[in-house]
DNA sequence: GTGGTCTAGACCACA
DNA sequence: GTGGTCTAGACCACA
C-alpha cells in the first residue's frame, strides 16, 4: 500500500504522512476504517517504529486520523478533510500569484497557462 | 535591509538567500551593485560570518551574484534571472493545479479566487 | 580508500570531491552503495567533519551521491554521470585543440603524440 | 591593450599573466620590447600596483619576461617560449586522454571529434 | 548513529 | 579590507 522512496529528499515520516493523506482523500481508505498498526507497518516497510509513530501523530494533528487508546488509529470523516484541503490549496494559489506579480508575471498570462495545461 | 526571523523554521542561511533573491528580483539591488561584505553583514545581523558565506556561495551558484576575490560580491545581470524565475513559477502553478483537480477543485473556482484576491 | 595530499594546492574539500568522483566513475563505488559516514571519514582522515560535509554537499549538488537524512549518503545511478562526464572531456579536448592551433601546434603532431603515449 | 574582466572567476593577477602570455606568444609584444611599467599599468587599469607586481614576477618565473633593475621589464626571446608552451600543451593532451580512457572514451572517438571540430 | 546547521575564531590569498 | 577554507565543538532533526 505504501512505498518509501529513499531517493526522495523529504524525510521518511513526511513521505508516510503524504502517502496516507492521498490514500484518505482519494477514498482508498474510508471514513472510520482502521489504519495499519504502527508496529506492523514498521516491519512491513523495514523502518523504525518511531518514524511511523511520528507520521501518525502528524496525521492526527492535521485531523486525518483519530486515535482510540488500546485499539489503534482510525480514518476521520472524509468530507471535512476535503474542505480543509481545498482551502489550503486555494491559499497556496493566492500566495504564488503574489510572487508572480512581484516579478512582473501578469494574472492573465498565468490563467492562460493554467487553462492550456489542463 | 535584511532581518532574520528566528521563529521561521528554515535555516538562517536559507532565509538570507531568499531575502536577497527577492531584493535582486524586485530591483532593490541593481545589476553590478556591490553586496554587503560577508563580515559586515554578519556583524549587522549578529550571526556568524560562515553562515553569510554559505548563503552567498548559494546565491552565486544560483547565478544571483558573482564574486571578485579580494573585492567583494556583486549583483548579476537581472534580466536572465527573471526569465528563469518566471518559468519556475509557471511550473509551480501547473503542479498545484494538478493537486487541486485530484480533490475536485475546479479550474474555474481557482481562477475566480485568484481574481478576487488580487 | 582516500588520501589527502597536503602538498596539493587545492583545498581539502575539493580533493575529497575529486577523489570520490573518480572512485564512482571507475565503478569502485557502485550505484546505491553506501558512502562512508561524514563523521567516520573525518576521523579516518583526521580532518574536520565540516570539511567532509562540504565535500559531500558538493558531490550531491553534482549528482554523484544522494542523501537520506538519518541514514547516510549513497552513490547515484552511474550511467547518467558517465555520459555527462564524457561530454565534458570532449569539450576540454576541443578547447585545448584551439589553444594548440594558436601557437602553431598542428592537429597531426598532437594525434601522433596521443597515439604514441597510449 | 589589456582589460580586466571582473566577472572572470580567476584572480586579477592571473588574468594579467594570461593576457601577457597571449600577447607575447602571438607576437604583439616582440622579443626585447619593453613591458609597460608596473605603476603606469596599475593606474591605467585602476588596480593595485601590488597586483601587477605579482603578475610580472610570475611572468618572469615562467620565462616570459626578464627584469633589468632600474630600467624595467622586457620580453624574452620568443622562439624558446613557444617550444616550452608546445610541450605543455602536448602534456595536457596526454593527461586528458588518460582521463578519457578511464571512463571508457576511446582514443579513436576523440581523434574523430578533434578532426571534425577543426 | 546519521547528516545539517551554526558559532567562535584562525589563517590564507588577493587587492 | 575582502572572500575562502578550515578546525573545534555544539545542538538539532531524523531513523
Amino acid at each position: 500500500m505504501i512505498l518509501i522512496d529513499y531517493k526522495d529528499t523529504r524525510p521518511i515520516y513526511e513521505q508516510v504522512v503524504s502517502k496516507f493523506q492521498t490514500l484518505i482523500l482519494k477514498g482508498v481508505l474510508e471514513t472510520n476504517e482502521k489504519m495499519p498498526s504502527v508496529r506492523g507497518l514498521a516491519i512491513e516497510l523495514s523502518i523504525n517504529p518511531n518514524t511511523i509513530q511520528k507520521a501518525y501523530a502528524e496525521l492526527e494533528r492535521q485531523g486525518f486520523i483519530y486515535t482510540v487508546k488500546g485499539r489503534g488509529n482510525y480514518v476521520s470523516v472524509k468530507d471535512q478533510l476535503i474542505e480543509i484541503k481545498k482551502e489550503e490549496i486555494l491559499l497556496q494559489f493566492v500566495v504564488l500569484m503574489k510572487e508572480a506579480k512581484d516579478i512582473g508575471l501578469s494574472q492573465e498570462v498565468i490563467i492562460q497557462r493554467i487553462r492550456r495545461e489542463n
